[in-house]
DNA sequence: ACTTATGCATAAGTTAATTATATATATATT
DNA sequence: AATATATATATAATTAACTTATGCATAAGT
């Protein structure tokens, strides 16, 4: 993902985020959205997609339906209700996050 | 540090940045400055912090300059010529970051 | 015929953290 | 006087989220 390292933590929130507003996805479609509509800046790899989503569903967050189209297996997963809430708290953080890092870049304590 | 993973991969930058606001600075005084400047809502423990100005130092970016203040050992760490290129460096990809993360939140791509 | 796109999966290795421990002096509290 | 908290740095063992590489399979483009 991305060529900085502080993309490392945030895939989850990214995945939740993309199931609240397209309701259900597959895999591949996660990686092509996100690569999109961040214009090629982040590229999702399956090495690290995969897993992810594995992971979220083993929580809970997310259920599975498979689907074959064009002899093609595709798996769709969508937020269950604990996914739901938790993709809430996830965006949160994730605004706290930026918040608290652009506290640290806008540096309006070095005047005081 | 922090209470959410996001956090993972913005240490270095972090410490560029203060050390780019405050010339020099040691460890303990990082993390107390960044414990000020978030509210508490970012902790930077020692086993993070130490490893982490080390590779800085390794990797050219930091000077270090040992003083004793009442008895006690101080490293001051400030940042070499390529640490503050690299600075910059860190601070637009955090930027870029957290335009990519706000294009994800606020999703006018769904509109469409 | 060959490459690229679609689609999922996992195993090995890397790295930045967490958690725990260690050492030592100074100051504040009971 | 004893104890806890603050100041100051350091490292070792473990964990988690990635990267990189590989594997399989079908469809579409050149």
């Amino acid at each position: 993902m991305g060529n900085s390292k502080l993309y490392k933590g945030s895939l989850n929130t990214i995945i939740l985020k993309l199931l609240e507003e397209s309701d259900k996805m597959y895999g591949y479609e996660i990686t092509q959205k996100v690569k999109e509509i961040t214009k090629g800046e982040l590229i999702i790899t399956e090495g690290a997609l995969y897993p992810a989503l594995h992971k979220l569903e083993a929580e809970g967050l997310l259920d599975v339906e498979m689907q074959k189209v064009d002899n093609r297996l595709r798996k769709y997963y969508k937020l269950t209700g604990k996914g739901l809430t938790e993709t809430a708290n996830r965006l949160a953080e994730l605004e706290e996050y930026i918040r608290t890092m652009q506290t640290i870049i806008n540096p309006n304590w070095s005047i005081s």
